[in-house]
DNA sequence: GAATTCATCTGACTAAAGTCAGAGATATGC
DNA sequence: GCATATCTCTGACTTTAGTCAGATGAATTC
């Protein structure tokens, strides 16, 4: 479960008149800036577009457009000589797009607009005014950003767990003083992370896994919590916390009495997220070569 | 001259990041709760009609619209029932929109789904993450707001003035404990506050004035500000800061070497500002009877 | 190797959003 | 009372954004 809550009616209304200043005022400059060179569809596109190019399906991915309209889109592109679209060697049914010299100025062209754009909305105001407005625009995004989050359970071996589970043990072998070997840890492998032994979930960010945990159920005996992750770049929103959720939820429904884990003391905004989620430091219960503390908390 | 600063670069890409979330984010909220009903454009315009009605022209100069776009939106509104539109009585040239029964409904659905949208944003986070984004928002919101304050040379005797005088003679009754009478102050008369006596100035946000501030120039002797005044509303905005630096300029521009004012105990903000901005107390100058506490500021 | 699935494209649409040039009626300044 | 300005409207456009139904060719599955 959750830990969410009805918001206010009093922060309903900040929120709206949030949204109606940035729309109108960001909105108006954008036109201002951006809108003149050209439509706005094709300028996503344009901007879409990497250095090393892009399938034409990742570009539909992406942008959430109509084939056919992305078609028209790249026609024109491609008219103006901003684009050129060629088969891929890999499967020829797929196209990719490349830009040209042209296309990779008027690119930059576009991130040079984006910059005015940004430097207009700085310029009028103090350093201080300045420091100030960037930081809340960095928490809005932020927890915009977090309010997008998934976490769902998954399956221990598809690709997306075998990345994020890679991502961790990396995490852990540059932080651990003794380097980290996932041979030499307890339950290395990841098919009891599944019914009916255990679990595993992963948390998604526009698609792209960004954490992961995983539970091992012990029949009349606490669950047992092991691979908890998050990447760095979404650290401080929360993720830890709803994995943990999910984890607990899923012991629960087990019915299982209590959760236990352990950890390493080098990961300290880990232990903190423990105690502060409920679990208290208990004596060792089992030989995991990583660990030196151990937690458990009961599920009420 | 103001105490604007270019912004760095490491500032433009966070707004230029917070730019894209919050279009993108917001943007795609707003098709899905308030673009399914009608078009954006006819919302706009509904949303825009007081309860006691708008004038045409009105809804024009507040939407940016063209007059034949926005007629047609009209009719189309009409047809459906929502508004009537109708002579107005002062000007038989002018066309007045009101809303009907339906239209009060209409209206109050897509508040309703206003709502909705930014329940959505707050939904799925924490109580704590909640509010720090309603914190953040409305930070943003402010800022957004300073920069497009406008503080300009301006007519004393203008309406935009006298009312801003009389908002600020107001104020000051309402905060001396024995009141304020503006004709026992000192140079009740606004005409002074002319070339070539003195200067006046005005600022203002979406149009409407929200903080005034006048200058007096002594020849050989330091300039002499007075009638400083911001909005309730707009306050911690450095709205009276970018005021009390236009005057000083006009001081400067005409040959004062400093500036004084005198203030009274009971305006702690605007004493806090004051000295913030490199006033220091003096001995009485003049027997302004409201004041009590008096400054000078060398103009360097 | 036939059937199916996939990626993209073309053609034929629609709705929204907006622009521009006047027309017609009314108000205002001199 | 005449010239000029103002306000709104209509008609005739354009561009943008998008949808939908196939057609085509390539890859995959059985």
């Amino acid at each position: 479960m959750d830990a969410t809550t009805a918001p206010g009616s009093d922060a309903i209304a900040h929120v709206r008149s949030f949204n109606r200043a940035v729309t109108t005022r960001i909105g108006a400059l954008q036109d201002h800036y951006l809108g003149s060179a050209r439509s706005l569809g094709s300028s996503r596109v344009l901007w879409e577009v990497a250095d090393d190019g892009i399938d034409v399906r990742d570009i539909r991915e992406l942008l959430e457009l109509d084939s056919g309209y992305l078609s028209r889109l790249l026609r024109s592109l491609e008219r103006e000589g901003l684009v050129t679209v060629e088969r891929s060697p890999v499967d020829t049914r797929v196209r990719t797009v490349r830009l040209t010299e042209a296309g990779r100025a008027e690119r930059a062209e576009l991130g040079r607009r984006s910059d005015e754009l940004a430097e207009s909305l700085l310029a009028p105001l103090s350093a201080g005014q300045q420091r100030r407005l960037v930081d809340a625009m960095d928490t809005v995004t932020k927890l915009l950003d977090a309010a997008l989050v998934q976490v769902e359970p998954a399956d221990a071996a598809s690709d997306d767990a075998r990345r994020s589970l890679a991502a961790y043990y990396d995490e852990l072998a540059r932080r651990f003083p003794a380097g980290f070997d996932p041979g030499r840890s307890l339950h290395p492998d990841t098919h009891e992370f599944a019914e009916p032994t255990g679990g595993f979930v992963l948390a998604r960010l526009h698609g792209r896994a960004i954490g992961c945990g995983a539970v091992l159920f012990h029949d009349g005996e606490p669950a047992y919590i092991k691979r908890m992750w998050v990447d760095d770049a979404v650290r401080g929103m929360g993720v830890g916390r709803r994995i943990l959720e999910a984890l607990e939820q899923a012991a629960r429904n087990h019915g299982a009495a209590s959760v236990t884990l352990e950890t390493n003391a080098s990961l300290t905004e880990a232990i903190a997220m423990y105690r502060a989620a409920g679990y208290v430091e208990v004596e060792p219960f089992n030989d995991e070569v990583y660990a030196d503390h151990w937690f458990e908390k009961p599920l009420g």
